[in-house]
RNA sequence: CGGGGUGUAGCGCAGUGGCUAGCGCGCCACGUUCGGGACGUGGAGGUCGGUGGUUCGAAUCCACUCACCCCGACCA
């Protein structure tokens, strides 16, 4: 490709907009352009470099036993009522009605269609087990798109699924697909830390995702540096700090005259926050939900999510709790009966707690469970923070940010039995299909490597998923040896099977194209100007190279080669 | 959805009631240059996000609205 006629620009200057390292340079580099929030169209350089991408993923893919089809992205919503997972994803999915008024929507995932595929072609054990996988686009409608591809709207996702006999079968392909994508993102350049995730509302067991450390990153990802446990900070289970577990006293009322946050509470008492239980309201699908959790841990909206089976959970607002007739401030489970009560298991941490009296300005000391109080359901729902250890080896945590690259789950047989998806066994019975479902977000894989990959001049895209190979420089294109030679050597280059983007541009000052190439960053960079052609030779140069090697015109393809086939 | 911010030429920005809305980059023409973001001369390019209002007069003031960005909530 010659870059006079490339449909890019490059941007002298860093956009204000962008904040992350890959939006930046993305933008710098000409690589993609916003249409609206959170929806890019791919320029030709970024759409090169994700064909690649896409390209590996499919070679993984095959490699470990699965097999491409591809499913359309515009699906009846019925699908998506008869497996309820449109309530489950609510405003998140793009909905929309044909012309006869069929509701319609534009797919967040597939496994609803996978599985009707399934079904119509899995009978037997037999038939088992079968890996489907596709490259579409999905539609999710994010409440706040951010980071350039990091969190978007329409993004390319490669989907795909496991269907099995049986929890073992499960097993082996999960495990398969979980060594696929170590392969894929160790070839993308992005070093993945595997971590224990939420499998979500759909529940099924195991579920991990593959994230890249980087300080920019929207999860957190909880690593022990002693045993190697890794989890993400909605699945981690840390150990909090013991409290000493008291002699139960008697429960005694105090005055606490304008104290309604726990700091203040503490200071007020002289009392540290693991002395005290603190109260917080949710709603649960409209539902308002009386949560209690010792003063100095906080709640895992997660795990309240999956203990208490909802869709959707919120903080209650002031008005709903006070319909519900609790004492904002001042509340605790102690005679609350008209709400659903849930604990967090670390009630029985300690003892003796300072909690709300259930009227203004008022606390009681002493209060212990089960002896003042209920609970509906007592569960971990604590969040693990900074300071907690290890719950396998006891060591301090680490805590790092980190972008989701990938997430497998196992689904087990939540879809197959929702859509009737059974199998004939060995025996004659009828089973439901045992499933497991395998993401990797394509689009955002870019984003990944070039997060990790770059440095202060530009991208350094990894040799297998550069737009290009070479950046061939010509300097002063209106001397004609230069032109000559620049492109005879393009031309030999693409023979020999190298991809070359061509600085061919008869305008440009040479400090223009240098910067151009530094920022594109394609791994090897060639110059062909008057001053190298007098030695008849080229200007050889890694991207993150120290020096330039100076390479005889003849010897140009065999040097490029090796630098970009180093195995 | 809560908080903060921004919409003026392709891009980045200036312009707080007054004449024909400017600057830099980029773009077009010609010439000179040619190894790390060149120079000269001439030129093209604008519904000032939108709607309504106030005013003799609105990019500028008011109301409403739309879009985008950041933080949070949210996020299989």
């Amino acid at each position: 490709m010659r870059i006079s006629r490339l449909v890019t620009r490059t941007l002298r200057d860093d956009p204000p907009e962008a904040e992350t390292a890959s939006h930046r340079l993305m933008l710098r580099a000409g690589l993609i352009q916003q249409v609206a929030a959170g929806i890019y169209a791919y320029l030709p350089l970024a759409w090169r470099s994700l064909r690649k991408i896409e390209q590996i993923v499919r070679e993984e893919m095959d490699a470990a036993g699965s097999q491409e089809l591809r499913m359309p992205a515009l699906q009846p919503m019925e699908l998506w009522e008869q497996s309820g997972r449109a309530a489950a994803f609510g405003d998140n999915m793009f909905s929309l009605e044909d012309r006869r008024g069929r509701p319609l929507a534009l797919a967040p995932t597939h496994e609803e269609v996978v599985t009707n595929i399934v079904k119509g072609n899995v009978q037997s054990y037999r038939d088992l087990p079968v890996i489907l996988y596709q490259m579409q686009t999905k539609f999710r409608d994010e409440p706040r798109p951010r980071a350039g591809l990091v969190r978007v709207r329409e993004f390319t996702m490669k989907d795909a699924y496991s269907f099995d006999a049986g929890d073992e079968g499960l097993d082996v392909s999960y495990q398969a697909m979980a060594q696929a994508y170590r392969n894929v993102f160790r070839r993308c350049s992005i070093p993945v830390v595997m971590a224990e995730a939420d499998s979500g509302a759909i529940g099924g067991k195991d579920s991990h995702e593959f994230l890249l450390p980087t300080d920019t990153g929207e999860d957190t990802v909880i690593t022990c540096p002693s045993c190697g446990y890794a989890a993400n900070a909605e699945k981690a289970a840390g150990v909090y700090p013991d409290q000493p577990v008291p002699d139960p006293l008697p429960l005694e009322e105090v005055s606490t005259p304008g104290m309604k946050t726990i700091a203040s509470l503490c200071e007020f008492l002289g009392v540290d926050e693991a002395q005290t239980l603190k109260a917080v309201f949710y709603s649960a699908d409209g539902e308002v939900v009386f949560v209690t959790i010792r003063g100095d841990l906080e709640v895992n909206e997660v795990k309240l999510k999956n203990a208490l089976h909802c869709n959707e959970l919120r903080l209650a607002e002031d008005e709903e709790v006070a319909a519900a007739g609790i004492v904002a401030g001042s509340a605790s489970a102690i005679g609350i009966t008209k709400v659903r009560r849930i604990a967090d298991s670390s009630i029985s941490n300690g003892g003796n707690f300072v909690v709300g009296a259930n009227k203004n300005d008022t606390h009681y000391r002493n209060a212990n469970y089960p002896r003042d109080f209920d609970a509906d359901l007592v569960t971990d729902i604590a969040l693990t923070e900074p300071g907690h250890r290890c719950a396998d080896c006891g060591a301090d945590l680490e805590f790092t940010r980190g972008v989701e690259v990938g997430h497998i789950f196992k689904l087990g047989t939540f879809f197959s039995e929702a859509l009737g998806a059974y199998y004939l066994d060995s025996d004659g019975g009828q089973q439901p299909i045992t499933m497991g479902c395998y993401g990797i977000g394509v689009s955002r894989i870019l984003a990944a490597a070039i997060e990790q990959n770059h440095d202060e001049r530009g991208i350094v895209f990894p040799a297998p998923i550069a737009p290009y190979d070479v950046h061939l420089v010509a300097l002063n294109m209106s001397d004609e040896a230069v032109a000559a030679a620049a492109t005879d050597l393009y031309d030999r280059l693409w023979a020999a099977g190298i991809e070359v983007l061509f600085d061919d541009r008869a305008d440009a000052a040479a400090g223009v194209k240098f910067n151009d190439a530094d920022l594109i960053g394609l791994p090897v960079r060639l110059v062909v100007s008057p001053r190298n052609l007098r030695q008849s030779a080229v200007e050889v140069r890694g991207r993150t190279a120290e020096d330039a090697d100076m390479v005889a015109l003849d010897d140009v393809v065999s040097a490029v080669n090796g630098l970009i086939q180093p195995d």
